[in-house]
DNA sequence: CTCGTGGTTCAAGCACGCTTGAGGTCAAGG
DNA sequence: CCTTGACCTCAAGCGTGCTTGAACCACGAG
């Protein structure tokens, strides 16, 4: 069983086949070889959908996520492909920094039996407030 | 200048004053204090709205991220709380290990000068696909 | 006094990421 | 034969998280 249909490619990775059939049509996912008018898939994509949907934990969006994982498809989006991992890879790194920062103070908080974030003694007086490297919401970021 | 304007306030943390009322609209942020009709927020009023960011990138709702913050406000609140608190951290630890594995693969992606995720020999065979603690979503598959 | 700036409310709109529904095809099984 | 069930397409709908627009108010500078 080298070749998954939909509904068994869609259970092995934890969503609904619509959303695989979305993720077609919006170029996430290749347009999938036909056999008898349903859509057959190799067992690699298995792998490509862990990619993605761990890119999309990560903040990206199914665009950049597209982005990332087309590169290569033709000459010139290698370049593409390195100067988007090059600019994310900061934030990336941030990204889990503050995750592991939460981590902390909700097991802190719940260690020391405050009663939320705001009230917790251990959280006091440290935050920066405004970080560089994410700048106010820059919008004409993506393609 | 221990108070903000809402101007001042959204320039700080890297938002928009829209955004900020919005959060006041849905509960996330209390009904800021007025001064002549306008909002007035302390200082403090940055450090929570960087924990709410902080959860946000984490993959939690503005509603969960409410419920994180308010708990307390009454009792029983905090009974809430800690069972959230208690459900998130292991997801928010899954979400860490996850972040950090895009991380390396981008990295490593880039160290080793292949074109994308997808054909990158570093990745090669590996990925489990379905993890287990997450469960496969399964509503009554489609229709 | 008037203007500009920056605030207010409320309703509507938008982008993203899917889901749902209608209407149809195909293949196996009772 | 005829039903069942998984799949197909296409269009419309939905939840989340904001943004935008219209219409109005308040304050300070010129």
């Amino acid at each position: 069983m080298r070749q998954l249909g939909i509904g068994e490619l869609a259970k092995r990775v934890g969503m609904r086949p619509s959303a695989l059939r979305y993720y077609e049509s919006v170029g996430l996912l290749p347009s999938a070889e036909r056999a008898a008018g349903r859509r057959v898939y190799p067992v690699a994509t298995v792998r490509r959908l862990a990619l993605v949907k761990m890119a999309q934990r990560a903040g990206f969006t199914l665009a950049e996520i597209r982005a990332l994982l087309d590169a290569g498809a033709d000459r010139g989006a290698t370049r593409q492909w390195r100067a988007l991992a090059e600019r994310k890879l900061p934030e990336l790194d941030l990204f889990i920094r503050q995750a592991q920062m939460l981590r902390d103070a909700v097991a802190d908080c719940l260690a020391c039996g405050c009663m939320n974030f705001d009230t917790c003694g251990l959280l006091a007086e440290d935050g920066p407030g405004s970080r560089p490297g994410e700048g106010p919401t820059t919008p004409g970021d993506e393609a």
